[in-house]
DNA sequence: ATGTGGCCAGTAAGGCCGATT
DNA sequence: AATCGGCCTTACTGGCCACAT
């Protein structure tokens, strides 16, 4: 008889959320001067090259820090996915590890499709109550004979490529100029971050109403920091010079991760 | 100092295409069984959802049956590519291996992007000659004082899904008829497979010159076949049954690599 | 029926710009 | 000068249809 997260608190589950985003920022950290030096430098065929290179980033750049992993695989539209074992103090947690990747000249929020959303979202917009239901299931089911009834939690991150363009024929094409990571609460949380439409990190999102396109949702960086400080990461290109990460993070559900910075060139 | 693949003559070159796809063709077919699963069963948001189904199955199948990886990385459109050492009988080899996935209603060509194109390709449509350079790089270079002057080859397949569609709300929406494994031949090759406009497997591309769209081209399965039969595999979904796969290929640069059944549910 | 050409369609993913505050 | 809203652009991938053998 395993256990799952059903049988965490909602600190102890926030916890876990928080050490999930510590090793993947650590693992962007680690990876930052080559993630620039590709990003920077790659030859463009075209405009959509910065979303590949994003997603190709994010593979590399996690792929080397993966927990024990559980024989399990689905697929779909999620940049970066792995059914793991999670090892923490709470116990040995099955994890479904959902990570998408976004190139954006903009670095104050990000656009969710609603089948990236976690939680059920309610939000003020002109005014009016909107609401989007969340797309992302709580946790998947593992069937088989050795795990019984096993779930694992559904852990959402996303990681921004915030950058410039530059020159269209001579390399570099752009700059990268800061990595974001963020990990968007379990839909369990609802209540710690979203009780009531004036109280959230959800906005307005980027789909068009009036060309009836499918309705999206935006996250904004510094109402999400705001709400809890560690759930928003920033690795900030400073030429050349870099920072090596402590081990120990702020204590508590809000206590800060130690800050990272980018490796460069 | 280390050898590559400006050493091997051209018949040993194409034994190492022939042994790549075999690898490739028997990791699709151990993994047909969950691709089916997945592939027909997988809940559409969208029509391009069978899309990432093909790029995730190619990813699950073929990742598991990796050799010897060089560290080295590279951000692109290919769905899945790794730079690794190939074993082989004529020394350790740097290879560039990509793959691309397909997903399909048409089980006779493929469409590439010229970025796909691994040769230079000349042939006849409505009687003109046309023409397409190749895309793709022959070599990686592999810099870095341990390797000195190292060239990576590169090895250039495609893995189509040949598909139906099925009901729009209940399980299974899809029905996966065959996968295809396809090796194109590297450039080196251009007097054998393509000396002239008329001796070809290549065809005129899908896109629409009407509207000035980037030119494509594709390539049409049954002449690649006839031009050397190994390069084009089929793996047939044939309902619960299945063949063991074989251990030994025909000989030489056109002996046939043993037939594989696909296996279904 | 099949083999070929090739016009369009459907769907991401964001760039950008105009109003606000 | 930031924050928001939201219209529209770019491209990628094939579905599909029309002819021609």
């Amino acid at each position: 008889m395993h256990q799952d997260y059903r049988h965490l608190t909602a600190d102890e589950h926030e916890a876990v959320e928080k050490q999930t985003l510590r090793t993947v920022v650590q693992a962007l950290q680690e990876y930052s001067r080559e993630a620039k030096q590709i990003f920077d430098n790659t030859k463009a065929p075209s405009k959509a090259e910065v979303i590949v290179l994003a997603e190709d980033l994010v593979q590399y750049a996690l792929e080397v820090a993966e927990t024990y992993p559980i024989n399990r695989r689905y697929a779909g539209f999620i940049d970066y996915k792995r059914i793991r074992w999670l090892p923490t103090p709470f116990g040995l947690l099955p994890q479904a590890l959902l990570v998408d990747a976004k190139a954006s000249t903009e670095n104050n929020r990000e656009t969710l499709q609603q089948s990236q959303l976690p939680m059920n979202a309610d939000f003020i917009s002109d005014g009016q109550h909107h609401q989007m239901a969340a797309g992302v299931e709580p946790h998947l089911e593992l069937s088989g004979a050795l795990n019984g009834e096993l779930h694992a939690v559904t852990t959402s991150l996303f990681v921004h490529f915030h950058y410039r363009d530059l020159s269209q024929d001579t390399a570099p094409f752009r700059e990268l100029q800061s990595i974001y990571a963020l990990a968007i609460p379990h839909g369990r949380f609802k209540d710690r971050y979203n009780p009531n439409p004036e109280t959230t990190f959800f906005g307005q999102g980027k789909h068009s109403p009036a060309r009836q396109e499918v309705p999206r949702i935006r996250v904004y960086f510094t109402r999400l920091k705001e709400m809890c400080p560690w759930r928003l990461q920033q690795l900030k290109y400073i030429g050349g010079e870099y920072t090596e990460p402590l081990w120990r993070d702020g204590p508590g559900p809000t206590g800060a991760l130690t800050s990272f910075a980018f490796l460069g060139r």
